[in-house]
DNA sequence: TACTAATTACGGTGG
DNA sequence: GTAATTAGTA
């Protein structure tokens, strides 16, 4: 018997948690509030069914919709688990995959991203002639809906059914995956509950051992998703149903965008007859006065059952509103905040959230300029480079012959006289003939010689990049072989410039270093390769969490996970609540949602920060700072504009925030408000030796006519006039976005 | 016919 | 800032 476990069992959990860790009857639903444990209950459910029922690994399976939280809980469960094996904890689409890889052998595919979705539906477009009036990325979206939320090909096409245009797209779309032998990853869903509805061998294999399926973060899960569960829960040997137990709470309930819906959680007891329903309301993550913010905030969604958290965690003056002058300054200020909090806390408990992946661009300089360590979670992706693609493309090629978008993906790649000309005779020939190989066409078009001679030279020079290899080759000698015979690296060296072109091959090293990694995780060859790397879109790094690195992340991503100090950056009004929610309550409550999720991330501290001015679409742009700061009173979240402060201020204000929170736990009187108000304007009278010692410095920067520089409330700008007339300071007229301003240079630096 | 350089369009959260 | 598109050239 595990003796930690049980000492766990015991004292770190409290009683509903205890219930629902040892429930045995029936199906369980746990609506339970951020922080109060949820994921803390499935991973000690999941060691005591282990533990003390002695239930296998593979009769369990734990599911949740992102990879971020999936980790999170694989990472939670080793605490219990150290050796032997584990069941499966992951994704829902990782799972699928796994089932359709394992049982699932009528033929091999593909699986194509969102980007290759987009690609099929602008080439339906095109022939259509509508590839103006519809933006493909918006049907896809729209077909996505569809195939989430209705179960099978005939509902979904039924679905459809009102708008023609969207009908037929559908159909085509159907119909060329068929054809490339794709799945997208919808389709992982779709296949797989398809396969355990009417494949009664596939059901036999993926269910008759699993007894135990739990579901994190279940506001999140799709009609689809739902419709998985019952299914795994219904075929496995014992006759009864699995033991289902899902966790979640409607208020972070944020992907409505992509299907999910919480009416699976208030229907769950009717899907599910005799659900024991169980509430926590206890937080033990985050200091009440963070809390409370969060609470305020929550509040003003109507679509709720009204529910407060509470908190036993006593700490004042944790959560406050930092406001900048520019988006530069708001990084300023982030990154001053997080020197600040360095010597307590290490770097990686720290995290920095925001709606949009773009905002990280500014952040990361800012981070590199500083010398922080950070990590960007997501954002654009590995797999998602260009360069990375293109060889991926030329290994999918090995592995399906069908994949038609791989193949004109890297037909002139590097570029070799194979233009557009000889793509439209490639579609032609496969409109008539729909299913040759890649190979077969090729050769058809050598040997019928419907091209110049100097162009069949050039395909058969194609073809024999792949001559001698196949989805069985070891990915590395692939990758090498294909790199070799392509002359990739001289290509990137050719048409990159200098540093563009090193960050390329270094990417290139990345990927094969990954490939050595599945390599020697027993994933030899180029097939299995390429299905481990379809679910990823972070590089594989060795040591990942050994560096110490503030996480960068979006809001979305951070769902699930917790911090000591949280900063959201860019709470203004048309990013969060983003600009499309504007006139949509559902879409405005859901904003809302997101912030709630941010908030509710944070331990310690908590800062939400907006700037007055911010550069959008290269564009610089007058910010107005959320209206959510109106759900919330001042009292729980008093505000600080620094857009005046010098970084000398900027650090002494977080110091002395930070030494004053952590001494709260006394009776501790005054707020930081008073406090932080009187020390910055202290600061303001006394620091003046500031000012010259920087003007001293700025002198040495010789600022031009034309040149850009910015400014750390107006943003970037043009010089007009430089004056240096006086010998103690120096004057530049700057073009900025609002209007010619008159500046001391000390304020600029060049942009 | 294809390549290169210049111009223009576009921009949300994830698997 | 990037990707797709377009105009101009080999
Ligand atoms: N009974 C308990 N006693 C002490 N600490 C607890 C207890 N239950 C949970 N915690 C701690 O509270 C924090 C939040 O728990 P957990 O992440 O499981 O919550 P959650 O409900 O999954 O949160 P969210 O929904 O916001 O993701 C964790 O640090 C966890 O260790």
């Amino acid at each position: 018997m595990n003796t930690h476990l049980e000492r766990f069992l015991h004292t770190q959990l409290n009683k509903p948690q205890q219930q629902a860790v040892t429930h045995q009857d029936g199906p369980l639903l746990i609506i339970a509030g951020a922080g109060s444990g949820k994921t803390r209950v499935i991973t000690a459910r999941i060691a005591y069914l282990m533990h003390n029922l002695k239930i296998n690994a593979t009769s369990i399976v734990a599911l949740t919709f992102t990879n971020k939280a999936a980790r999170e809980m694989r990472e939670r469960i080793t605490h219990f688990i150290e050796q032997g094996p584990m069941p499966f904890i992951g994704t829902f689409h990782a799972y699928c995959l796994l089932m359709l890889k394992k049982y699932f052998h009528e033929h091999p595919f593909t699986i194509i991203d969102s980007d290759d979705q987009e690609k099929i539906i602008k080439q339906q477009l095109e022939k259509r002639n509508q590839s103006k009036e519809l933006s493909a990325r918006a049907v896809v979206h729209q077909l996505s809906l569809l195939r989430n939320k209705y179960i099978g090909h005939e509902q979904i096409k039924h679905a459809t059914v009102g708008n023609q245009v969207l009908h037929e797209l559908y159909i085509a779309y159907e119909k060329e995956k068929k054809i490339c032998n794709y799945l997208d990853f919808d389709d992982l869903l779709i296949k797989t509950v398809q396969l355990l509805k009417t494949d009664s061998r596939f059901q036999q294999q993926v269910c008759r051992q699993l007894t135990h399926i739990l579901v994190d973060e279940y506001q999140d899960t799709n009609v689809i998703q739902h419709e998985l569960i019952k299914q795994l829960s219904m075929h496995n040997l014992t006759g009864n149903q699995a033991h289902v137990c899902v966790v979640g709470d409607e208020d972070q309930s944020i992907y409505s965008w992509r299907g999910a819906t919480v009416t699976n959680m208030q229907t769950f007891t009717t899907d599910f007859p005799n659900t024991t329903i169980l509430k926590i309301e206890q937080n033990y993550r985050s200091m009440e006065s963070i809390l409370a913010v969060a609470n305020a905030l929550i509040e003003h969604n109507s679509q709720r059952v009204h529910k407060i958290l509470w908190s036993d965690k006593k700490g004042k003056n944790r959560a406050i509103n930092l406001i900048s002058g520019s988006d530069y300054q708001e990084t300023d200020r982030i990154v001053n905040a997080l020197k600040a909090f360095k010597n307590k806390y290490r770097l990686s408990t720290n995290a920095i959230l925001y709606r949009t992946h773009t905002q990280s661009r500014i952040l990361e300089e800012a981070l590199i300029k500083k010398g922080v360590a950070y990590r960007i979670v997501g954002g654009t992706q590995f797999y998602e480079r260009a360069e990375i693609k293109d060889l991926l493309a030329y290994l999918k090629l090995l592995v399906n012959p069908f994949d038609r978008i791989s193949f004109f993906r890297v037909l002139n790649t590097p570029a070799r006289g194979l233009g557009p000309k000889c793509e439209e005779l490639c579609k032609e020939l496969w409109g008539k003939e729909p299913f040759l190989t890649v190979h077969e066409l090729l050769e058809k078009i050598v040997v019928d010689k419907l091209l110049p001679n100097s162009k069949l030279y050039t395909i058969q020079h194609f073809s024999s990049f792949f001559v001698n290899l196949s989805g069985l080759t070891p990915s590395t000698v692939a990758i090498e072989t294909i790199l070799e015979r392509t002359q990739y690296i001289a290509y990137i060296k050719a048409t990159y410039k200098e540093e563009n072109a090193t960050e390329r091959i270094e990417n290139i090293k990345e990927l094969l270093s990954a490939a050595k990694h599945f390599e020697n995780e027993g994933h030899h060859t180029i097939t299995q390769f390429l299905e481990e790397i379809a679910l990823l879109n972070e590089k594989i790094t060795a040591a990942k969490e050994s560096n110490d690195a503030v996480l960068l992340m979006t809001l979305h991503a951070a769902k699930g996970l917790e911090f000591d100090f949280v900063c959201i950056s860019g709470v203004e009004e048309q990013i969060l609540p983003t600009s499309r929610s504007q006139h949509d309550t559902e879409a405005l409550e859901e904003e809302r949602r997101l912030l709630y999720v941010g908030i509710t991330r944070a331990k310690e501290f908590l800062i939400l920060s907006c700037a007055k001015s911010r550069f959008m679409f290269g564009t610089p742009s007058r910010q107005f700072s959320s209206r959510f700061f109106d759900n919330i009173p001042k009292e729980l979240l008093p505000s600080f504009d620094s857009s005046y402060w010098t970084e000398r201020q900027t650090e002494q204000f977080f110091n002395q925030w930070f030494a004053q929170a952590t001494f709260t736990e006394s009776t501790q009187k005054t707020v930081i408000s008073q406090a932080a108000i009187k020390n910055t304007l202290n600061a303001n009278k006394t620091n003046q030796n500031d000012v010259k010692q920087n003007s001293a410095q700025a002198y040495k920067t010789i600022f031009k006519k034309n040149q850009k520089v910015r400014h750390p409330i107006y943003g970037i700008g043009t010089i007009q006039t430089v004056d240096s007339s006086s010998n103690l300071k120096q004057y530049a007229e700057v073009k900025f976005f609002s209007g010619v301003k008159k500046i001391i240079t000390t304020f600029l630096e060049p942009a």
